[in-house]
DNA sequence: GGCCGGTCATCAGGTGCCGAACTATATAGT
DNA sequence: ACTATATAGTTCGGCACCTGATGACCGGCC
């Protein structure tokens, strides 16, 4: 994800401008960018990606599920899973079978390999997301958890408004 | 970019988490995807991708340079930048021209046609973020752009630290 | 019993991102 | 001057994501 940035003459050039909204918005997407181009990175070793890691904790913490299931719950399309699936196939970390009750669908489950990278994932990521965290007081964490959970609130109704 | 979900025995799992570290990452995340993925939405209308909209950006801003300086601007590879600056002129935006001085290197400006496409693209994005912003005090706003800051940089410092 | 709308997974084609390898050119060190 | 190293941009292979189209299948309705 490219990261956002103002322009030098941003007053000048849109001078009602919410300057604070801007930059929040900015650096709401900028920190996560960082966070998150950060996991991958330690991820890379692994054989799993972030993307791999979020199918596979789906799998093991709600059991085999179908693709189109594994798609609503991390809120990407059926292609996308589609995808997903081929790369940890071929990684022996989730399995294929046909579904006997529904011949259109598939089951997909996690295999042992699965759960091992899962695992070394999981730990990876909770280590470095503390590690950032430190920062805070944890009275500033629950601030900062608040805003965010209004702000999502707010682009949420946005979305809902202009379709 | 693929949402994070906590799984639901998260204690037990890992039992000395850090829970509030935690959400405050996967809330990060999820508040940043939530706006990224409504400004592409909303972009996609125009011919710009929000990539290509903060290409032409810098473009504007800081007048023409280089591949090079552009990818440190955004923080993408220049690999990355050959492909966007590939998609950009296939559609008029932006120009790439030879080095005079230096004949391993291009300069790339922006055309009438790309200062078009950026002004609707910036129009936009502002309209939306100040709506979603809405919801915060402008204390709030400080408040919650410098928790962001110190973030930033306690990721940064992380990374710094381990390569 | 047969049709038809909706759903399942997949594929094709496109974007955006990466690291690694390549070519050409520039610059520093000796 | 000559070699070594660094840098500029591209290309290549790979991942993750999308939309749109396709063929298989399910269920309900006439």
């Amino acid at each position: 994800m490219v990261k956002i940035q103002m322009p030098a003459d941003f007053h000048e050039q849109t001078p009602d401008a919410n300057v604070l909204a801007t930059e929040a918005v900015m650096n709401t997407i900028r920190t996560a960018d960082m966070a998150f181009e950060r996991i991958g990175r330690l991820l890379r070793p692994l054989k799993v990606s972030a993307a791999g890691g979020l199918v596979l904790g789906q799998l093991r913490d709600h059991g085999a599920m179908s693709p189109s299931e594994l798609g609503d719950r991390l809120i990407v399309t059926r292609a996308t899973v589609t995808g997903l699936l081929d790369s940890l196939e071929r990684r022996g970390f989730v399995r294929r079978t046909a579904n006997p009750t529904d011949r259109r669908s598939l089951v997909v489950d996690i295999t042992p390999t699965g759960l091992e990278g899962l695992q070394e994932v999981r730990t990876i990521i909770h280590h470095n997301e503390t590690a950032w965290m430190r920062v805070l007081s944890e009275e500033e964490l629950h601030i900062y958890i608040g805003l965010l959970h209004r702000i999502q609130d707010s682009v949420a109704a946005a979305s809902d408004d202009e379709g």
